[in-house]
DNA sequence: TCTGATCCTGCAATCGGTTGCAGAATCGGG
DNA sequence: CCCGATTCTGCAACCGATTGCAGGATCAGA
């Protein structure tokens, strides 16, 4: 069934060559005189060699593999950071290992297993993942490489978005057309695997408020999934309060999209009878007039990617954090009360 | 900077054992004395060994990875698939390599690099990737086990949906509203990685209009990827013609919402001046109130990870073929012309 | 107590590359 | 024609597990 295996060996014979000049001609480095190279490339192309992997990484002790965490893939803004972050890292010669890490448990796992020593990986990229600061020094104690997106900690390089300064645009949009009543919808990540976004745009969700002299009711907040289904539920809670606000501040578009289907479940018009506004810039929040803020998010996996690559050359470089820009994108989903 | 590397020779030291007992010890193998193996047990939890992969998949011979190919990561159907796929083959222990093939040098590359040969993968999944019956056959005839979803070829197992029926189902319902000038948005994948799917939809199509008597006008169908930008310009390419359409059949529901734009963009209500069906009942489908015919696109990876799975373990079973079921959602973007 | 079967355990070969080091070959200049 | 510098190339020692096989311990039955 499976071929006749070819080794390094057999190459080294064919060429007439030692394994470790085959080694050195196969993998393009010097000291090797052109003409030998020649030969060896067109002997292995001949018997149509493969260098196994695995041997090739003991040896090495490298694996040319970045290890990716999401909470979940099939979700918009993880599917668009993993796409650009292979695209770019597939390109410099990585292989991209993707894991789902939907709770605790399985993101200590994760940690565990990609450590250095596991030789599973060369570096991590934490997306939407949050881990203790003493996780975090542990890891990188250990020769660990690891970048974080849309979380920050201090040793770990990081892409992030400023997101007290996102929940401030989005709710003084909300205040400057005249709402005083604003319903949140605010972000409860599964097993709590990143609090910070939520807590940092209800900072500025609640400092827009202060500004303007206003104390927002704790009764209008309500957390779910990016679900829309969930979020769907939720509104309906917010709007069918004694005293339902008069626009809703969604943390994620999709959140919003959820709210859309409850304003409509209860015939209002969105932009007119609710107000709406969500952020991230989904691909489909032009299509429903969706005002938003937005984040550019594949930009975020281009950016992790050459954070990683370049940390992976460099010897161990201090960690990096870079903060892309954000901006206020209106359409029709916020009108005056 | 790297931590001390604790090896299983270590282990074995300060349990008292050879290194083939410790392997036998930590990977829950039969023939071991159950006080050994707890002592063995807690030594590896003190010294916090962890196994060196590349090495033991060298000696074993084996990965514990699976592979999946997509055309583009981002997409919302790669992703559910993606999704799902992973979530269950993590649960059976194997890691998931995840590789963006965008193009039919990419895929070549793909194919090469992860026959079994190169040790890098025990199983490749190809999603919406499709590859010559030579190829195929190539494959498995060098023991590669693979599976594809949305394509089939004889030699590999693969799940898929009835697109005949599907460009059936979806035209049938425009012609029963009265429509006889019906746009195709067809679906050019990129660089031809799966001309199956568009000619299959197409052949429904086709097959629904002589159904009816009709022969469609080929000036009515239009080519675009599943970016919504490219199809909106499509549909207005459909829709500014001189005797333009009162329905489109979009491929794809991303397709669809191009086409919704488009409508927007020329005054037009769907569902009441434009009818519009598509296909998969993407997350946002609903939102948007379009119609479409629902493939259970999460299924289709938990079926791709099930056959993966069954394949690895046994020895080289024939390949297997499973057709899920695909159903017609009604909403309101459909009326009569 | 002896014998054969059963259950554990260790030895050592193996998996297939990589790479430091030393020796060989080649080359240019005096 | 000789010599030091420069390239190439090969030897052989790893990298860190896994596993077939054989030997040793244990145990039940006679």
């Amino acid at each position: 069934m499976t071929g006749p295996m070819v080794r390094i060996g057999d190459v080294a014979r064919a060429a007439g060559v030692s394994t470790a000049t085959v080694s050195r001609a196969l993998r393009g480095l010097p000291h090797v005189a052109s003409a030998t190279r020649q030969r060896v490339l067109t002997a292995a192309a001949e018997l149509d060699y493969r260098p196994n992997l695995p041997a090739a990484r003991l040896a090495a002790g490298t694996t040319n593999t970045i290890a990716a965490a999401v909470p979940d893939p099939a979700a918009w803004f993880n599917a668009t950071i993993v796409g650009a972050l292979g695209h770019h890292t597939t390109a410099a010669g990585y292989d991209l290992l993707l894991s789902g890490v939907a709770n605790s448990d399985e993101r200590r796992r994760f940690i565990e297993l990609n450590g250095v020593r596991s030789g599973r990986s060369d570096a991590v990229v934490l997306i939407d993942v949050a881990v203790g600061p003493d996780v975090a020094s542990a890891f990188v104690a250990q020769g660990g490489c690891a970048v974080t997106v849309g979380f920050r900690t201090a040793a770990l390089s990081s892409v992030t978005v400023d997101n007290v300064a996102v929940g401030r645009t989005a709710t003084d949009l909300l205040l400057d057309n005249g709402h005083r009543r604003i319903g949140l919808l605010s972000l409860s990540s599964g097993d709590s695997l990143n609090f910070s976004i939520p807590s940092q745009r209800a900072e500025g969700y609640a400092r827009a408020h202060s500004a303007a002299g206003l104390t927002p009711d704790p009764a209008m907040t309500v957390s779910t999934s990016n679900s829309w289904a969930e979020a769907r539920r939720a509104a309906h809670v917010l709007l069918g309060a004694a005293e339902p606000p008069s626009a809703i501040f969604a943390m994620c578009d999709e959140q919003a999209f959820g709210a859309m289907l409850a304003a409509r479940d209860l015939g209002l018009r969105v932009g007119d009878d609710l107000s709406l506004v969500g952020v991230d810039d989904h691909d489909q929040s032009r299509l429903v007039g969706l005002t938003t803020v937005r984040q550019h998010v594949a930009d975020q996996g281009v950016a992790a990617a050459e954070l990683v690559l370049r940390s992976l050359e460099t010897a161990t470089p201090a960690p990096q954090h870079i903060q892309l820009d954000t901006e206020l994108i209106v359409r029709d989903s916020v009108g005056s009360p």
